[in-house]
DNA sequence: AATAACTTGCACATCAGTGTGCAGTTTCTT
DNA sequence: AAGAAACTGCACACTGATGTGCAAGTTATT
């Protein structure tokens, strides 16, 4: 009979290669959202050979860059939570932004048609807490009540994306620039803005 | 020697033909940016190869749609003009926004990176007006001031131009959503936003 | 009715991107 | 040191889109 083959472990730096090609897809891509699998192999230093030996295709590449950006957002998401709505608004925004603040999932979002319905379903926990926050601050009066809820939401979410995408997350005051805006499509007055941002200066000094 | 040809004009259809490529462009383009001339030309009704015909190649069709559009933002911008900074704003939302409303220039606003340089020297004169808005209304304390001018005039152009291609424009309540939404960008909170738009339903009840 | 303008339909060349096959080489594991 | 895992480099087939050439048909103008 045939000897059985010996099994043998992975190589690791295989899986190093791997990440690192997912790390090149998210720079990448951030910058231009339909690079081809040649820009990010060798923005990864490898060949486009090299990477279809660690994903099957483009789709499978995408689908993986999608789920763990999602997974990352969907799990700040789960970890933010305050009495006041736009104070928890602020903090959800601030937190999203300097965890997509380079690269990373920027990407993810800014991504062609044909995956939004993927990365809604992957980013539907994330929707859900932005839902509770302003059911909640429509209730207690805290956020405006002069559309429907999942229209403010929606709102909300399309004008943090384009802050994502279209300003240089670089720029320091980019984040309070982001806290900022949302806040106020949220209702909020320019000043009332200004006094939660000043007020809690943890919003925008962490690392 | 050779009798002169007899010179004859151009047949009218042609021209109801060329413009109504155009058409078809921007309906077409505002689904999908990356439209192809062939998805165009049949929206239009004719062939790919007729197409070529009036436009010399994709540069040229999309040149002429870019412009076409802009010339009419710019004259709706020339044309807005209120000593209150936020009813100005108001008033050059709600009129851009009728007139994208369905299509037209909305397919501008969404092209591709590779033309952003055409239509942003295009629609110079419209970011003027608003630049001066901006100001005007930061002199006067009306319009927030926790933020640079231009970054200020910057916000409010991508509110606008994220409203315009993410929300469908066919609902009703659109023209107001957008203006509310600027108000708010700007700094008023939404109660002030409100009392605006209520105090002058003219914003919202035209053709 | 003649004729030029316009359109169609087809063929063709070109280009960029995708995904695969395979021989040969480098590099990690045991 | 052996052997497998991984990478390179090249060739290839395929797809979708662009732009052009040309013969034949249709339609507006005169």
């Amino acid at each position: 009979m045939t000897t059985t083959a010996p099994p043998r472990r992975p190589r690791k730096d295989a899986e190093a290669n791997r990440a690192g090609i997912l790390r090149a897809a998210a720079t990448t891509l951030a910058v231009d959202p339909s690079a081809s699998i040649d820009q990010i192999a060798r923005a990864a230093g490898l060949t486009r050979r090299a990477l279809y030996g660690h994903f099957d295709d483009r789709q499978a590449l995408l689908g993986e860059l999608i789920a763990a950006g999602a997974q990352r957002f969907n799990a700040i998401a789960a970890s933010v939570d305050d009495p006041h709505p736009p104070l928890a608004l602020a903090r959800l925004t601030a937190s999203l932004w300097t965890a997509a603040a380079h690269v990373q999932v920027a990407a993810a979002l800014a991504l062609d048609e044909a995956r939004v319905e993927q990365t809604a379903t992957a980013l539907a926990p994330l929707r859900r807490t932005l839902a509770a926050i302003v059911r909640a601050g429509q209730d207690d009066g805290s956020l405006r009540t002069d559309m429907a809820a999942p229209t403010l939401a929606r709102l909300i979410e399309e004008t943090a994306r384009g802050i994502v995408t279209r300003v240089d997350a670089a720029s320091p005051v980019a984040t309070s620039l982001a806290v900022r805006a949302v806040l106020s499509i949220a209702g909020l007055s320019w000043r009332e803005g200004d006094a939660l941002v000043s007020a809690h200066p943890e919003l925008l000094g962490e690392s």
